[in-house]
Formats: structure tokens, sequence, C-alpha cells
DNA sequence: GTCGTTAAAAATAATCGTTATTTATAAATA
DNA sequence: TATTTATAAATAACGATTATTTTTAACGAC
């Protein structure tokens, strides 16, 4: 990941190998809000803008998948950088990995179907999930 | 469609019955601008506030499926009120129905996989249409 | 049809995630 | 170590959406 940047002439900052490492690490689909938040306890002149940019460029480059929510703002996957189902609980925003199917050989059939260069997919589930569901019983 | 919104006691205003006419008769995912501009047409002292809380009731008792795009705005589908795979042009951005295999027993597998209870779901395909493929070489 | 009630529309301000801009800093290379 | 230049920091701007306040009109009762 680090040689990815290399490799592309990006220069190695100690505020991108912050972010870098939080992506890697984070099983929990941090905000942008959330890495800038980790960050500024070991940088903390850090700009929220740096982040931003900093998210957007491994996106860029394809080691983060970005789930984009207009509602509460975009999540971001840095385990698994390439498209895979997400199952997100409506009731306490909790994003989890969803393995169900693969879609690659319908993206497939959908180019060979359409003539679509099929780039990317996105498939989430959303649902409630059990704990809510209990919360829920109770009230 | 009418009638649902009767059901529901809400009251029938020519401002919500064109909003669901456009919605309902349109194959091209319109935004809320899209919406407004054609709403202005006939209600020239429309407001855009006005718009967002139709389409956004319209949503809400199921009778229009919203394409949630953080980037470029959202978009909304009058045809067909539940999930169903979309197909997107990164390039034009046109947006159009993919049918392929629906995902209902994939919704169930996952129900009892993890206790979820699963209420909706999206799939998005991202690529290139051929009409953007060939602008692409000629360039 | 008129009246009264109240939801909805209009007008406008505010919110908030994100992006753009401008200036200062520091990574890379020689 | 000096030079170059990408990146960071600081801050302003943007734009889609939502909230608020005032005005209008849909609906039911009479
Ligand atoms: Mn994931
Ligand atoms: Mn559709
Ligand atoms: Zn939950
Ligand atoms: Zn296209």
């Amino acid at each position: 990941m680090i040689n990815k940047l290399k490799d592309l002439d990006f220069r190695i900052t100690p505020q991108r190998l912050a972010v870098l490492k939080i992506l890697a690490e984070s099983t929990g689909y941090p905000s942008v809000e959330d890495v800038f938040k980790q960050v500024e306890h070991n940088f903390p002149t850090t700009s929220l803008a740096t982040i931003y940019k900093t998210v957007n460029l491994l996106k860029e480059i394809g080691e983060v998948v970005e789930l984009d929510f207009s509602e509460v703002g975009n999540r971001y996957d840095g385990n698994r950088p390439y498209p895979h189902p997400h199952l997100i609980c409506t009731k306490c925003k909790t994003i989890m990995d969803s393995d169900v199917g693969n879609l690659e050989d319908l993206s497939k059939e959908l180019a060979s179907k359409t003539g679509y260069e099929i780039l990317n997919h996105r498939l989430d589930f959303f649902g409630i999930c059990p704990h809510c569901q209990r919360s829920a019983k109770r009230s």
C-alpha cells in the first residue's frame, strides 16, 4: 500500500501514513470525521481537508472502497479494496460485510448483454440487526 | 397512487398531483431539480422545498424509489417502486434498469444466516455505455 | 356555498458534508 | 545543504437538503 503510493510518485508524508494505517486496520467503516479525530491525536495541527484529500487519493488509486451515503456522510473500507456486498442496520447504522455469492459473473453477463463496460458495482442490504430488533421489542 | 395518498389522509393538492404524475411517467430518473423545473411550467410559484417534501413523502409511502448519490444529487424512480438493480454510465450519468436475476432469495438467505430483518437492498452496476465507449475512441 | 380548522405551500434561512483557494511547510533529489 | 515542488494547513466557498416562519388553500361540517 505504501509501495503503491511510491510507485505512483506520491510523497510519503506522516499524515498519509497515519490515514492509511487507520483505514487499513479499522473494521468499522470510519467516516472522514472519524479518521480525522484519530489522526488528530498524533498530529494536532492536522486539517480536515487533508484527510479528505488523502482518503480520496487512496480511493482513486484503488486502495480504499467508498460507501456513498448522502444522508449521513460517506464511509470507507480499507480492508477489502474491491467491490463487495454490505449489510447495514438502519437503526444503529452498523455496517458489516455480507458474504453472499459474488456478482462478478453477473457483471460479465450484464456486460455482454448490454454492451456496457462494467467497471464497478455496489450491493447493500438494509435491515434491522438482531440487537436493534430486541431493543424495539422492549420499548 | 392517488388513492394511496387519500387512504393515508394526505391532502390531494395540485402540486402533489403534478409531482406524482412526472415521477410516474418519467423514465429518466429525474432529480428533484428536474421535477421542479417541470412543475414550474404549470405552477410558476412553486417552491423547491415543496418538491423535496413531496418527493420524500412519496418515497416514505413506498411509491417512489430513491437512488442516493451524494456526489451529484439523488434521483427518483416512480415506475418501479421496489428495489431493483440499475446500470449507470459513469460518463454520461445515464441510469437504466438492469434486469439481472432478482435478489429476493439472496435477501432471505442473508436474513436467516445473520438474524437481520432485511427490509431493502440496492444494487448498482457502474460502467461505460456503448455510446460513451465510441466517443472515447474517437478522441 | 360558506366557514373554520389545519395541513400543506411558499419564501427564506440555516445546516453540513465536501471542495476550492491561498499560503506555509516539508519530502524528495541532487 | 539548497532547490524544487508536492503536500499540509487554514480558511472560504459551494450546493444539495432541511428547518423555520408565514401564507394559502384542501377538506369536512354545517
Ligand atoms: Mn467491507
Ligand atoms: Mn428503475
Ligand atoms: Zn442495529
Ligand atoms: Zn454513457
